[in-house]
DNA sequence: CGCGATTTGTGCACGCCTTCACAAGCGCCT
DNA sequence: AGGCGCTTGTGAAGGCGTGCACAAATCGCG
């Protein structure tokens, strides 16, 4: 099935296997389990059974099973996987060995945050530039990083080789901000700002919606009521997320 | 993610028309049609065809006439639909109608940012209390609120309904204070920090971790990279939104 | 009053994803 | 050496979501 080669014994220097083509189902998950299998490696396991790494990630075993197995065979039956070989296989697969340039576009409230955000470097990424139309934020500086201004953005780009984009503009900036990173070379965009972007078919906008996030919780609450509220008076239960804490 | 079904059928006259059960693919996207909508109201539009709204929200027509069909019959063929009618329902079925009350906890880096969103109470959500652990940041002014100890928590949440819950604490503290929600008869969380969080199956989940969006656009560029690598050369195209801007 | 243009609502087929269930493989213990 | 228990990897089935294509419905106009 997967057409690709797979090392056969650890110790194979760093060759790398074709590149699988990956459901996209599966590719959103893989982050979920770097993270419990970075915990993992933390608390001193050395393998772990698709059992516990699936509760340890709050999915099913026979998806993790599946997911990985898209990967190639790195685990062993009996025995479960080498935490620290999949940790390296995962994060080959996601990139994330290329220690990947971002930079950040609107430097306010929110831009704030993010750029002062920690967990940004500790995930394989490195904020290189903060850029902002506002004069007045332009030269200030932020967790160590000069605010620029965006009209800098597209030699910025070409000299840090930013591959990956932030938005964090109001709407009503938005779309131009990605015109202007695409044009700069970026073919990756995560934007904050609601709306919809258009972009070139090779350039990949992901979206992160706060209002749109609770909305959906706010339909559920609905339906809660509506329900409890019915003759039935059951209250019916809704699992969204389980498994064990740390 | 996960939802449940169980729509019931009350014959018998409620105020409102029976409680539809939507997939849960659509009730994601409803937001993004409110939003949409919103935005035509705000240029005059009395009506818009399913083909125009459907440009504005970024998706295929015949996607989103399924979706509104499950919420009944609210077009008119050869017309379209009535953009403050479908506003209303839209905003109806997802429970915006109410103002709903929300909680945010962890006043910290992004916790500061979260509570000068504007964009909560522009879409029919008030944040109505805000919670540290941090001595230092109790009795701080946030945007008007003031932050409280998170022991008082159970107390304010009971006075003010508060049904839905933001968490913008450290992962390490994530699930102490998904507990202390749930205790307070919070029935919605809405997660920014890394990791699983355990809830009783009726309170339901939705998670923002900015490092695996990032680390899913890190994969596509992996993938884009090794694509124009290789032999074939082709610059294969891998479009992930598309749509007309406003 | 009827007709054509327009747009909705939906039956249907297809593909993706999830889940079950189990054979194959591996290590350990006797 | 052999058997036994455990775990992976996967075939198959079912469910869900998407998109096409078209009949039904409505409006405007002659
Ligand atoms: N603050 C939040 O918690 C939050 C949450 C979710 C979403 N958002 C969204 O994130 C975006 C930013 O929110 P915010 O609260 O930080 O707003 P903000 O107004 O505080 O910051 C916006 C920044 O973008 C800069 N800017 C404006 N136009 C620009 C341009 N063309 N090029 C470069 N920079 C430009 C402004 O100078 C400003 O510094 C908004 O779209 C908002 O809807 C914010
Ligand atoms: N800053 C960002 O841009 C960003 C982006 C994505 C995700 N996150 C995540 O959001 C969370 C918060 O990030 P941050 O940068 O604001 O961190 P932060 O350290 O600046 O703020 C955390 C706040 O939570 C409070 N806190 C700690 N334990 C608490 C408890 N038990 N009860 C109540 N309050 C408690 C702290 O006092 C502090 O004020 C983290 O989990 C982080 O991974 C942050």
């Amino acid at each position: 099935m997967s057409q690709q080669r797979q090392g056969s014994t650890p110790g194979d220097a760093g060759v790398v296997p074709a590149f699988p083509d990956l459901p996209e189902a599966t590719i959103a998950r893989l982050p979920e389990y770097l993270r419990a299998l970075h915990h993992l490696a933390e608390t001193g396991a050395e393998t772990v059974s698709s059992e516990g790494l699936a509760a340890a990630a709050g999915v099913n075993s026979a998806k993790l099973r599946k997911d990985l197995s898209h990967l190639g065979s790195y685990g062993t039956r009996g025995v479960g996987y080498d935490v620290t070989l999949l940790i390296d296989q995962v994060e080959y697969i996601l990139g994330l060995d290329k220690n990947r340039a971002v930079c950040l576009v609107g430097v306010g409230n929110l831009g704030h945050a993010l750029a002062g955000y920690a967990g940004f470097a500790s995930r394989g990424f490195r904020v290189v530039a903060l850029f902002d139309a506002d004069q007045g934020k332009v030269g200030d500086t932020v967790n160590g990083l000069v605010v620029r201004h965006i009209d800098e953005l597209p030699q910025v780009a070409a000299e840090e080789s930013i591959a990956i984009g932030v938005i964090a503009t109001p709407p009503g900036s938005a779309q131009a901000v990605a015109d202007v990173l695409v044009a700069a070379g970026v073919t990756s965009i995560l934007n904050f700002a609601p709306g919809v972007l258009s972009v070139p078919p090779n350039v990949d906008v992901r979206k992160v919606d706060l209002a749109i996030e609770l909305q959906i919780l706010s339909f559920h609450e609905h339906r809660k009521a509506s329900l409890t509220a019915l003759p039935g008076g059951r209250s019916a239960p809704a699992g969204n997320q389980e498994a064990v804490g740390s």
